[in-house]
DNA sequence: ACTTTATGTCAGTGTTGTTGACTTTCCAAG
DNA sequence: CTTGGAAAGTCAACAACACTGACATAAAGT
């Protein structure tokens, strides 16, 4: 099972235990840094992590409704309410009564959301740009692909939905 | 800032903030994705991600301090000391109290905690497995090496601490 | 009219993080 | 040898954020 025999000539090395725990534990010790920043900043303004994730996909998506913020977020309608709710309690976002289905809620970013959003997204930027500096353009689309392949199905679809720019 | 010059020949197109947030969304998904499966076992189990961890690294290197634990965790000694307690009490961890220095405790994994932790990583791996042998061994390569770019200077030091066997 | 969907709320619980206060043990300076 | 500080670990209380379950309201859809 952790052997390393080859298969059509391409070596499996890289298949083995010890290969797949440093995996692990590189992605343990990189979502630590991932978060640190952001993290820093939140605590400032007195909101966690929740509530980042939400102004992150709020500001990805303008408009979209709680259930699809929901989806994305992968948590229970209670858990991001409360989140919602002083978000928008506090002038960050605004959820807007749809005009064809008046049961939805469209969340928007006001002006001083945004203005959190870049605050976060700025710090995040800078550490993932450093890396990807660091580690170069082949080594991002690796990154990227296995980032990728990792993904539930579903979460994978939220993922690829985004335009790519590239 | 999210220009798309080049230097030294070299094409900085992966470092537009476009590319750079297409990263930071890979990380989010991704890392559901690979703390999904352990989820499911340890929650059969009545434990949560913190008792993985603590397995882990104790499985990792066995005899290791709380101290030591401590700071490859990165939280609080009374947080981490709530998770050990339950494990030591629930007879997957052995606490032994040191030779020399009879402060400090060395912690092991009984019998039954190693079969805990072979069913946590076995699950865990298997992901891996499957994202490594999706990607390629180049692209395996190149996520290393952003991941270890995007660590702290101090988690960087607990990571690379490990054989490589490569 | 009846059912389903979208949203929100209330109450209760569990995990995991925090701080503060405390005990035990060790070591080193007087 | 004692005393005082540092280190290691523990106990208690609290906060953030996830969960379940029950329920309410309004708007669609059939």
């Amino acid at each position: 099972m952790a052997d390393s025999s080859t298969q059509g000539g391409e070596t499996l090395l890289f298949l083995t235990d010890e290969q797949l725990r440093k995996g692990i534990e590189a992605m343990f010790f990189a979502y630590r840094g991932f978060t640190a920043d952001p993290d820093r900043i939140l605590d400032k303004h007195g909101y966690g992590r929740a509530h980042h994730r939400a102004i992150h996909f709020i500001n990805r998506e303008p408009g979209l409704t709680v259930t699809t913020l929901l989806s994305v977020l992968g948590v229970t309608k209670q858990s991001l309410n409360r989140v919602l709710r002083t978000l928008i309690d506090d002038g960050l976002v605004e959820s807007r009564v749809g005009r064809k289905d008046k049961r939805a809620r469209h969340l928007h970013l006001t002006a001083t959301g945004e203005a959190l959003e870049r605050e976060l997204s700025g710090a995040q930027r800078e550490r993932m740009r450093g890396a990807y500096r660091t580690a170069g353009p082949q080594a991002v689309a690796g990154f990227r692909q296995v980032l990728e392949a990792m993904m539930d199905p579903e979460m994978r679809r939220h993922y690829q939905m985004l335009k790519d720019d590239s």
